[in-house]
Formats: structure tokens, C-alpha cells, sequence
DNA sequence: CACTGAGCCTGCTAGC
DNA sequence: TGCTAGCAGGCTCAGT
């Protein structure tokens, strides 16, 4: 599923492909994907308008417009965002495409989603300023410290890998990178957060820059649907130490079995003797 | 405040 | 071989 670096990945692609152009026409396949705005409605506010910039914030995809709002695609599970030279000429050939965006120079920006869990929406100014205060910090701003970690795990009682997972906490980890990071740290997926000192949230802290930043070199990791907006797969998925792996597969630190577990509705593989909880 | 479970979705697969 | 039940999970919302 796509995660921050896979969603940095897309935007390093869109970016100087969709920066400065038009939007000339909007078709929506999938109403519930541009929730809660009317398809037609939608359509109207985005034509003639035009990129000014494409960024990232948390797991979002960021369209900057020359009008002040922003346009954004979440990738939930399955999304995928891609640009398109000419317009699909068989739309069999997309049995998930959700919406699309022409340009004028006839370009396209496709939103293709075979779970229909992703969502596309348009903030104004004022709306977009509360969700970006609503989200954590990003985990690969210069704010982003040992200290500041450390701050956030003991200002909380809570579980670490829900904790981290929680968007308006830190911002951009998912399933794949939570468990990386905390087999990485040695850090039991249950640990109650306020209990980490400063060396442990130290080596967490580290665990999750390296993680993401190795990621984000390898174009993000593909397991099934995640291709960046060219349509193309990542190469990380050979980086994982123990995302994916099955329950009794050998530790590839210490060779114990790892252990799976649910936690916050989300299968967990993680090794009980790397990973204590204390 | 912390946690749990349902709901949204459909392709894949283990098991019969 | 063919079918089906169960699984995968980011996010929101309601309930404990």
C-alpha cells in the first residue's frame, strides 16, 4: 500500500509533468471517490484552473492550484495516480479507472483504484490550513528529531505501533514502514509508548529516517498495485527485513521464529526475541 | 484518552 | 477443476 515514500515517488514524477497546466475537462467514473463533492460540481471548479505545484503531505498528493486551492488524491490501498501522454482510448482496457483529468495540451491524469478506497478532494485555503494542522509531524522534516520522538512517545500512554500508525501524530507511516522500523529499533509493536527513554527513541527515530529514505531511493516499495506516475514499480520490496515474511520464517537477525500478531486491525510480524516489551 | 469493531471494497488464495 | 469463505488494510465513525 502506498506510504510516504511511495506517494513521494509519485510526486517526484508528477511534479515537472503537471506543473503549469490547465485543467480542461473532468470525468468521474466512481462518485464515492471524490466524496463529498458533487462530480459535476468538482468538475466545474477545477476547469481553466491550473497547477502551480505538486507536493506531498502525510500520505496526500498535493495539486497547488492558481486559485489557492489545493487538489488532493489519497492512494488509500490500491490508488494509483498516473500521467498519461494521450487519453486511454479503450476504457476496458481500465476496468478501475475512478476519475480523469484532461489538460489542455490533452494530457491526462488518470486515478485508477480497483478497491475504490481512495478518495480525491478540493480544499480552499481555509480548508486545506485545518488539515495541515490537523496532521503530525513529518518524519523527514529537519523538526523531526530524537528529541522530538521522544517528546511525542512519552506525551502519550498509548501502544507504539498504533501510535505510529496515527496520522495526526507523525504523518506518512503505514503498515510496511511501522513494522520496519520498529524490528529495525527493536521495539515490541505493543510497547506502551510513554515507557521509551531517550536511547530507545533515539534508535527508533533512526530506524524510521533510514527506512524511509532507503525506501524513497528505491522508488518505493511494490507489492502488488503501487506504481509510481509513470506507471512504473518500485525496487524496495527486496529491502524488507521481515514485512511479508510468513509467521516461523527464521529472524534474519537472530534466527527465531518471527511471530504475527493483530494489532489495531492490522497483521504485525515482528520477532519475540528482538522485539521485548518492557 | 485509549482502545475495539464495523464498514467501505475487490482480487487473491487456501481449502474443500 | 471449480467454487467459496476468508483475508488483506487506510481511514472514519460509533461505542466501551
Amino acid at each position: 500500500m502506498p506510504e510516504l515514500p511511495e506517494v513521494e515517488t509519485v510526486v517526484q514524477t508528477l511534479r515537472p509533468l503537471i506543473t503549469d497546466k490547465e485543467f480542461a475537462g473532468v470525468r468521474i467514473y466512481w462518485p464515492r471517490t471524490v466524496d463529498p463533492h458533487a462530480p459535476d460540481e468538482l468538475a466545474q471548479a477545477l476547469l481553466h484552473r491550473t497547477v502551480v505545484d505538486v507536493f506531498r503531505r502525510a500520505k496526500l498528493i498535493v495539486l497547488h492550484l492558481d486559485d489557492e486551492h489545493r487538489l488532493t488524491a489519497h492512494l488509500r490501498m490500491t490508488g494509483e495516480l498516473l500521467y498519461q501522454q494521450h487519453p486511454p482510448s479503450n476504457f476496458s482496457d481500465r476496468p478501475y479507472l475512478r476519475a480523469s483529468f484532461e489538460f489542455e495540451d490533452g494530457s491526462h491524469l488518470l486515478f485508477d483504484d480497483v478497491r475504490k478506497f481512495g478518495r480525491i478532494r478540493l480544499y480552499d485555503q481555509a480548508g486545506w490550513k485545518q488539515l495541515d494542522e490537523e496532521l503530525g509531524i513529518e518524519p523527514l522534516s529537519p523538526s523531526f528529531t530524537p528529541a522530538a520522538l521522544h517528546a511525542i512517545l512519552r506525551s502519550h500512554r498509548r501502544q507504539l505501533k498504533p501510535l505510529l500508525l496515527d496520522q495526526t501524530i507523525i504523518a506518512g507511516l503505514g503498515n510496511i514502514y511501522v513494522d520496519e522500523s520498529l524490528f529495525r529499533a527493536r521495539l515490541h509493536p505493543l510497547q506502551p509508548s510513554n515507557r521509551i527513554g531517550i536511547g530507545k527513541a533515539t534508535d527508533l527515530h533512526a530506524a524510521i529516517v533510514n527506512v524511509l529514505v532507503g525506501a524513497i531511493e528505491n522508488r518505493g516499495t511494490t507489492l502488488q498495485n503501487y506504481r509510481s506516475g509513470l506507471g512504473e514499480p518500485g525496487n524496495n520490496r527486496g529491502k524488507l527485513l521481515v514485512y511479508g515474511s510468513a509467521p516461523g520464517t527464521p529472524c534474519p537477525r537472530c534466527g527465531r521464529a518471527l511471530e504475527r500478531l493483530v494489532v489495531g486491525q492490522r497483521g504485525t510480524i515482528f520477532c519475540p526475541r528482538c522485539q521485548r516489551r518492557y
